[in-house]
DNA sequence: TCCACTCTCACATTTGAATTGC
DNA sequence: AGCAATTCAAATGTGAGAGTGG
């Protein structure tokens, strides 16, 4: 939401529709896309604030494509991630968080030097389903948990000169991923056994001054995973313990390898069995330590006591001394000010990796690194409300409107010779909650003193969008309200850079080992693409009545700062892909800001339905979601300060009255007391873990 | 109650940065 | 100041056991 204002660039969300922006070739040009409509909060800000953007209102294609070609992004590990998905990438996710692995390695190219970026990470949904392995691969058997707010990750040196990152190899080997939905250290949240596709946005840093900055968001469909609590396929096991130094005490020759453990183990039932011999003969005291003859037919031994015994421990259990030599676990140090919470509303959050990824592949033939096409051990991504032209998945087939799919859909193709860079111009303000995050960078050595040398000490940046963000509101585009997504999905998607459709139905072949398309709610994500009534595709803006919003920005790292956020009842909050609607395809090149969809901004309503009351609802998993359904934005639901704290815009909503709820989202937390607003600050003050039970069990800081 | 599935936690080991001592 | 040794935190996969739901 703020970060929408702050970054106005930041759409991170679909290039098809969220495409408000673009980069011009001259990277001090700001271009809207679809200048009118849609961006009114842009044009308010600009007009108010900023900078007003230069440059032609509707600069033709051809600049465009012009600009897209600047910026290159490479995986630099990418023949790495590719052995991964050639088995099916499985990620640990685990309550305190677990960096990636592979790690996300990539070299940038083509930026202006002189102009600071910032770098960004997120994961987002692949498709609408939960895996489960069985029979030696991933079958879709379910539909998707709700969908968490994404966090972004911000690379630490952000931001940092065009010079600064391409000078070296960027890597978010820092991210870690959890699947501890209360988490306070900023990790990316996600659910077990679902499919997540990481993606990476290149944001223009003075952009967060000026609305129409450059955006670019690059995808590769090779790093796309699978989380798991513990790894399911023994081929990925082996090649993280061989690939991963730090499982390196797990290899053949490691000191941690099965052959060493059962060796171990065996050692220890054997030290187990002196012990029972030597207490057997003398159980209380040590015959090393006392030697003492004692009566009885065992010399130096006594009598058996079992009571002086310790207790037996399990088949390879510890000793208990050991146990007792662990220290407990480390506090939390909440204070921290690695996470940034910026509550970013991102439309279309994730429904632009996958034509991202086409456009890379069917338009920039060099990029395909002359790599073969192999088998993805992933089963095709299931067509998804997030992402209905992901890579790989089916293009939608307007024929089958009645919603069932085939339960066995050819594998669509995964083309990994999209190995590099999709770059994408987007800036929709994207409408899913996100949450920003400056992870702790251990020693990076990309944290170099380049960004800061040539940047102030810190950065803070400040606008005023009270009147902007009402006026852009209450102001939409009439023309940019609706649009119909059928309309979208029946035309072909058609690659801005060479104008040709990029939905070409023919794919190369794959093989999808192992995949079972045996989700219904896989088939019915598919289906809900073609559903004929037209969800609107949302471009609206929470409004927060702040004066000030300041944002301090590293380096390395800084608080997000939003003070007086004051509640603005009046304003709904629209969180759209919290409805998990299906987003059309990228537009055509030709596709006009016009027939882009944008929700009037909703004054006042009791409802606080997040989605867009007046879109229909398309027939999916989830349904419309208002504000009572979600606990952070319920009066109802547990107060979280630091939700508060990071995302104020949801001030208004906590204590605005309840709308019913739907429990399928965030079901997880317990109720809360609605306390007014001062008192909840206080209450934030003091509250303690465990007196909310497992809602605060992470001392507070609650980031979405 | 049982069972299958999933998750959590403690564990041993390795790595690498930070600290200490010379 | 520079180097080596040591310390310590963080990272890894493993496996037992707990939790959950049918």
């Amino acid at each position: 939401m703020l970060s929408v204002d702050i970054y106005p660039g930041l759409g991170l969300g679909s290039p098809k529709i969220g495409d408000c922006f673009y980069r011009e070739r001259d990277p001090t040009v700001h271009v809207p896309l679809f200048p009118s409509g849609c961006d009114t909060v842009a044009k308010t800000l600009s007009q108010r604030r900023l900078p007003p953007p230069s440059g032609p209102a509707d600069a033709p294609p051809e600049q465009l494509r012009k600009g897209q070609e600047e910026v290159k992004m490479e995986l630099e590990n990418s023949s790495l991630w590719k052995q991964f998905s050639s088995v099916g990438t499985e990620m640990i996710i685990t309550k305190k968080g677990r960096r990636l692995f592979p790690g996300l390695k990539l070299k940038l190219s083509g930026l202006n030097p002189a102009l600071r970026y910032i770098l960004l990470l997120d994961i987002v949904p692949v498709d609408n389903s939960r895996y489960r392995f069985q029979g030696g691969g991933w079958q879709a058997v379910g539909g998707a948990e709700a969908r968490l707010p994404d966090r972004v990750c911000i690379h630490p040196d952000s931001p940092a000169t065009g010079a600064h990152w391409q000078s070296r190899a960027i890597s978010f080997h820092y991210a870690k991923l959890t699947n501890n939905t209360l988490d306070s250290q900023g990790h990316i949240i996600l659910h077990s056994l679902h499919r997540y596709q990481p993606r990476i946005h290149l944001v223009e840093a003075r952009d967060i001054m000026r609305w129409g900055g450059g955006q670019q968001t690059f995808v590769f469909p090779e790093t796309q995973f699978i989380t798991v609590t513990a790894y399911q396929n023994n081929k990925i096991t082996e090649l993280k313990i061989n690939a991963n130094p730090f499982a390196k005490g797990f290899r053949e020759d490691g000191m941690n390898s099965k052959k060493q453990r059962d060796a171990r183990q065996k050692r220890k039932i054997d030290q187990i069995t002196d012990t029972l011999d030597i207490v057997n003969c003398d159980p209380c005291d040590s015959t090393e330590v006392l030697p003492q003859a004692t009566s009885g037919s065992s010399p130096g031994l006594q009598t058996l006591d079992l009571s002086c015994l310790p207790a037996l421990p399990a088949y390879g259990t510890e000793e208990p001394s050991y146990q007792d030599s662990l220290l407990p676990e480390q506090s939390l140090d909440l204070g921290q000010a690695f996470i940034a919470d910026v509550s970013i509303p991102l439309s279309g959050g994730i429904q632009d990796a996958g034509t991202e990824v086409s456009n890379g592949l069917m338009e920039n033939p060099q990029s395909q690194l002359g790599a073969p096409a192999y088998p993805s051990g992933f089963p095709p991504a299931q067509p998804s409300q997030f992402s209905p032209s992901y890579p790989g998945l089916p293009a939608p087939d307007s024929s089958d409107a009645s919603g069932h799919a085939p339960p066995s859909l050819p594998p669509p193709p995964l083309d990994y010779h999209t190995t590099t860079l999709s770059p994408t111009s987007t800036s929709t303000p994207a409408l899913q909650q996100t949450t920003f995050t400056f992870p702790t960078p251990p020693h990076s050595n990309s944290s170099s003193p380049l960004p800061v040398a040539d940047t102030p000490p810190a950065y803070s940046y400040a606008c005023d969008l009270e009147n902007a963000a009402i006026t852009s509101y209450s102001a939409p585009n009439p023309a940019c309200d609706h649009m119909s997504a059928n309309s979208l999905l029946n035309q072909p998607t058609i690659d801005p850079m060479t104008n040709s459709s990029i939905n070409d139905p023919t794919p190369p072949e794959y093989a999808y080992p192992h995949f079972l398309s045996t989700n219904p709610n896989s088939i019915q994500a598919l289906s809900n693409q073609n559903q004929l009534h037209s969800p609107s595709l949302s471009c609206s803006f929470p409004v927060y009545n702040n004066p000030l919003q300041s944002f301090a920005f590293p380096p390395p790292m800084q608080n997000l700062a939003f003070p007086n956020m004051t509640a603005n009842p009046s304003h709904a909050l629209h969180l759209p892909n919290l409805n998990h609607q299906p987003q059309p395809p990228f537009p055509p090149s030709s596709f006009t800001h016009s027939a882009l969809s944008h929700p009037q901004f909703q004054a006042p309503s009791n409802s606080q339905t997040l989605s867009n009351a007046s879109a229909p609802h398309n027939a999916t998993s989830y349904p419309p979601v208002e504000l009572g359904a979600i606990p952070q934005f319920s009066s109802g639901a547990p107060y979280r300060p630091d939700i508060v704290r990071h995302h104020p815009a949801l001030l208004s909503q906590l204590d605005l009255p309840t709308a019913a709820s739907n429990p399928a989202m965030y079901s997880t937390f317990s109720p809360y007391p609605h306390l007014p607003l001062p008192l909840r600050h206080l209450y934030r003050q003091h509250q303690h873990a465990n007196t909310q039970g497992p809602y605060l069990d992470m001392g507070a800081r609650a980031v979405y």
